[in-house]
Order: C-alpha cells, then sequence, then structure tokens
DNA sequence: TTATAATCTAATTAC
DNA sequence: GTAATTAGATTATT
C-alpha cells in the first residue's frame, strides 16, 4: 500500500515537522503490534497551532504504517510542550529521570546480549543516521550567497534575520555558512590561489575571528 | 525604566521564541525613531498559536524598548510562516532576492564608509554573536547524561525522542552531545588513562561512527 | 559525478 | 564548567 520512497518521506516530513514542534516526535519502534492501543498514539492536538490537519496526519500515517503501539514510557513522557523551551518542563515530569534510570532504552538493557540487531531495529542507522539533507530553492540560495558576499560570520541576530526572511531553519543557517565558508574562504586562499591574494583570511590563516570581525573589502 | 539587564532578558527571550516561530523574529535596529510606526512593528497574531500573549508582549517590549520603526525590508518578507519548513516560502516573494540585491543590508552598503560603526550597531557583536548560553535543569541533564551512556551517538531519530522528552531542541541535544563526547570520551582515554584501556575509542583512535557504530560495552 | 547538506573532531571562546 | 562557535575533514545525498 505504501512504498518504500512513501514511507520514508512520511517519516521525514514528520522528523522535519517535529523538529519545530517537539511535541509531535514519533516515539521508538516497538515490535509489541497491538492495533487496539494504536489511536492511543497519535497525539492530542496541539491547541491552537496552525496545519493541524497536516501535522495530525502526517503523524497518524506513520504510526499506522510503522504500527507502532502505546509505549509505556511514553505515559511518562511529557505530554505537551509548553511552547516555552527550556522551561524546565521535566519538573513536572521529574519521574522520568528520577524514578527510574533510562527510561528511552530499557528494552535493550534487559536483552543486552543482541545489541546490534536490537540497534539496528531501534535506530536504523542507515536511514535516520543524518537529518534528512534539506533542499533550499534557488531564491533561497541567491539570497544566501548575497549573505555572504556582505558578511560569511553571521551572528545570532543575523541568521535569526536570514531564517525569518528565507524560512529555514537558523540551525540551517548556521550549517550553510559553515558549509559555505569551508568552500569557499578556503578554497580562494588555499587551492584556488596558494601564495593567497585574496586579502580575506591572508595575514592570519587559522584565526578565530571573534574580537575583530574581518569582512569582505566592501565593509571596510 | 528598563536596565540592561531585563532588556539582554527580553531580546533572548524573543529570540528563543523565534527560533521555534520565525516569524516572530525581531527586525534590524534602526536608529530613525518615528514613534508614530511603531505599531506597525507589532506583529500580527499567528493564527492559531498558543500563548500568543506571552510572544505578543515579549516582541511589544523589544519594540518598545528598542524603539524600532517599521523597515522598508519588513514589508517586503514573509508575512507568516506557513508552519511547512523549507517550503519554498520565498518562491512567492521572490521580489526579496530577485528584485533587488541584499535587502537586509541595503543600508549599510550605501554608506559603505562606516562599516564597523554600522556594523556594530546593526549587528552588536558582544552581545547578540552567539545563542544565548542554554541552561539545562538537573533533570534534563541527567537525562542526558543516561542517554550518553547509552549511547554516546544517537542518530537524528533518537536525538529527537531526547528532544521530545527533554523539551530542548534537537540542535541543542546535538550541541550537548559534541561536547560531552570531547569532554568525557576523549578524557577517559586521553588525559585520566594516557595509555587507554577503556576500549571505546582504543584500535581507531580517531574513527568517524557511521557504518559500524562503537557503543558501550552494555550494548556488547 | 559533482555539488553540497549533515556530521564529526578538536580547539576555543565566553558566559 | 560547559554551551556555543569555529576550522577542517569526512560522509553521503541529489
Amino acid at each position: 500500500m505504501t512504498c518504500d520512497s512513501e514511507l520514508e518521506q512520511i517519516i521525514y516530513t514528520a522528523l522535519t515537522l517535529q523538529d519545530d514542534y517537539p511535541a509531535f516526535c514519533p516515539p521508538p519502534k516497538d515490535q509489541d503490534k497491538s492495533s487496539s492501543s494504536l489511536f492511543g498514539l497519535i497525539p492530542d492536538p496541539l491547541p491552537g497551532v496552525e496545519n493541524q490537519g497536516i501535522l495530525q496526519k502526517t503523524i497518524w500515517e506513520l504510526y499506522s504504517v510503522l504500527g507502532i503501539p502505546q509505549d509505556s514510557f511514553l505515559n511518562r513522557s511529557l505530554k505537551h510542550h509548553d511552547l516555552e523551551p527550556n522551561k524546565e518542563s521535566l519538573s513536572t515530569n521529574n519521574e522520568i529521570s528520577k524514578g527510574r534510570k533510562r527510561p528511552l532504552y530499557e528494552e535493550e538493557q534487559r536483552e543486552s546480549k543482541k545489541p546490534k540487531l536490537e540497534m539496528d531495529h531501534y535506530l536504523p542507522s542507515a536511514r535516520t543516521r543524518c537529518r534528512r539533507r534539506t533542499i533550499y530553492s534557488k531564491e533561497q540560495t541567491l539570497f544566501l550567497q548575497d549573505q555572504f558576499d556582505l558578511n560569511p560570520y553571521p551572528d545570532f541576530v543575523s541568521r535569526c534575520h536570514i531564517a525569518k526572511i528565507t524560512g529555514i531553519p537558523e540551525p540551517r543557517i548556521q550549517v550553510w555558512f559553515q558549509n559555505r565558508r569551508a568552500r569557499h574562504l578556503l578554497r580562494a586562499t588555499g587551492s584556488q590561489v596558494p601564495h593567497g591574494n585574496t586579502s580575506l583570511t591572508e595575514e592570519e590563516p587559522r584565526c578565530f575571528i571573534y574580537g575583530e570581525p574581518q569582512y569582505p573589502d566592501m565593509w571596510g
């Protein structure tokens, strides 16, 4: 009914969505499939969030395809993120880490003689090792390149501006600039012109640009 | 009326919030304070999002304290993030990067003879260079340490699980594990026991653990 | 295949 | 002490 690419798309859509809304992160897989408890896994509607239908539908599809039953630790985990990050959410649910140790992987601990099979089952290292590769549109890439020409070291606030304008999450912006610097700043001084005439990282090839940021020529 | 620490808290609260909701990222500072346009900066209520009052109040406080007027590029920027990341949001607003180059910093370009003052003004490198340091609660730290003992290399799905349970954003989980590995895995084999008897990174001191992950002893 | 997003180490900064 | 950032190397997707 659902081919592999479809399933993968569903999974990564859910993972991408939960990146913005942690409450929708899917639970770990479990072989004990009791179909009666399937509905218990569908998260309650997050009060107020838009595109509720899309989120719910995606998670529902994911759970249905994987046949994930209601796991015990989920009952003890946080119900809903209160939309305020890092607000000691665990303090009201401190039986997670106080009452027992390692609630997430207690299944693996119990049968510690089949570690790799269990691990591959729980954490499919081939498919979910990395975050799904982000594809940027032509307009997004052009805008990022323009910003890079202006300042290859945007600070947090600048990255937030870029994130707002492009719609790209700020951590992706950070990674994009890291990769861009590795490709272009170093290539400009290193491989293309081995003797370095491009005056950007000339005098200090491996400096940390903290106290006195070095900017392109148009900035002075 | 508002002391510096208060202002800083407001700024970073807003920045943290916009990390989850990019539409609420504050605009860049601007000296042209025309108080009449202040209300134009207050973002429209994001339809449906909870804690609307907190977000609105925070942004309002921030804008009021900074006296930020309605910037021109804000009119051309995205109105509301459509809650689906990386969905070529720019394609419907492609006049941002098509119609003109570098809309975000056109002010600096115009007066390119005062680069550092302008840059310091726009991008206060001392205060907003880095993301505000995240403070983890005792329960969060304990849970992360437990997960680290089980698997110091959690993949994307595992990091999402941890993010869900702890309420910490996934990128922060990633950074936490990076720092923890640098502190503990290397310290265990390097400084404490210089000759390395702890069998974790023994045969391959600088390997990338991709194809065949190495896990602690309890995993085999 | 190439380009590049994501991950990793190691050193470092800064809170 | 530790969260965040950086360079650089590497993996791996498109």
